[in-house]
DNA sequence: ACTAAATTAAAACATCTGTTTGAAATGTAC
DNA sequence: GTACATTTCAAACAGATGTTTTAATTTAGT
């Protein structure tokens, strides 16, 4: 047998790539078994139901991203140094970059798969991550606290949903993006270069000073 | 009669409550005429299509909006003198406010159809807004130029793109953000609090300086 | 090789979707 | 009040969706 990828991988690989580029609700189980090549009962025998079959096509990634952060994390936390937010941002990088690795394209699959998460469906996935990587998370929200001393936490809270935002969109409209960055600029940016513009753009915002007429309206 | 509300309102009220809180594909016609109290084939006959509905109801906010805000871009051009970032992007909450003219809370729901515009479908809604109001966008564009003159035209297009996806995504995801603000902070931030959160967030954000790292990797 | 479990396959299921139809009701003008 | 156009209504339509069922097939253990 020459082609071993198992019926489960054949489909989460279709899965991944028609969900990113079309959105959860816009891709139905009939288009990923069609692409697989695979029966169409074949996602509810294996997954259990098309819920789940998301769940799995992020999970493959987030087991591979989230304890690698976690891991970083751990140790900026450990070292007493003042670390600033452009590190703690930077952190990012590496761990989402080696997701490459894991699959092809996968750190712009992943991020657009995160995009589509948050903004397609409602609620169940932004429980979901909450329930399994939520310590994690934690440990976040502390270091950026950390290099922002000045910053009550119901401030950082809102900058870093502002700075989600960002990422997010950015990810989940990137083909878009890199299309008319492509025709207007002459510019052809991989997701690599993406990623460090995001990060001073991301560290401005979050460290920008806070006024009183930031609350005070 | 005491009320002379139309079968064409009684259907956009209910169809941009419903879009806003759960999105427009998930939304169904049945669920908007069923709250609207209205027969189900009035959608078709009035507006013709969902897809032309949904475009009657942003259409409502942006004919009182974006006129506005050309206007008031068209003002500050005119003025010589030199336009901070932060004064740009406040030409933005005068005009927003006074959506909640237009309808009772009609900036909230506005800016949330706007984040759903932007995430759920995947062209015809951008087509619609740029064939419209590209104009208007353009003068906008030209205003921070103007106001940072040592970014390339390419890194404002990205950071502009950036400060969307903050904008659309805050919006999009009000509802969740405000009850966890409220539950953790004790914190009741109207939509205005918002928006004044996010000036600043943006402002710095866009304005950050633009440094060989940013292209380099 | 035989048996039992795991997997694949085709078909049907029940439900929901946006849209259309054709007749009833309502409003409007002369 | 009659004729005409506009609007409402219940019903059906055609298609797509996720899921289930039942039988055939393949795989693995002994």
């Amino acid at each position: 047998m020459v082609n071993k990828t198992t019926t489960q991988d054949k489909i989460l690989d279709a899965a991944e790539q028609l969900f990113a580029s079309s959105g959860f609700a816009d891709t139905s189980l009939r288009q990923i078994t069609s692409m697989a090549q695979v029966n169409l009962a074949a996602v509810n025998y294996h997954f259990g139901s098309k819920k789940e079959l998301i769940q799995s096509v992020l999970q493959r990634y987030l087991s591979v991203l989230m304890p690698r952060l976690d891991q970083e994390f751990s140790h900026l936390l450990a070292s007493q140094k003042q670390n600033d937010l452009t590190a703690v941002l930077s952190v990012f990088i590496k761990p989402l970059l080696e997701l490459n690795k894991v699959q092809h394209h996968g750190t712009r699959m992943f991020l657009q798969l995160l995009g589509r998460g948050y903004t397609d469906v409602q609620g169940h996935l932004r429980w979901f991550f909450n329930h399994h990587y939520g310590r994690t998370l934690d440990k976040f929200v502390l270091l950026v606290q950390q290099a922002c001393p000045d910053l009550p936490a119901s401030e950082i809270f809102w900058r870093l949903h502002f700075s989600l935002g960002t990422v997010v969109f950015t990810m989940a409209s990137n083909q878009a993006l890199q299309e008319i960055a492509a025709a207007d600029f002459n510019e052809n940016v991989e997701i690599e270069g993406v990623i460090h513009r995001l990060i001073p753009y991301l560290a401005a915002g979050i460290a920008s000073p806070f006024t009183l007429s930031s609350q005070a309206h």
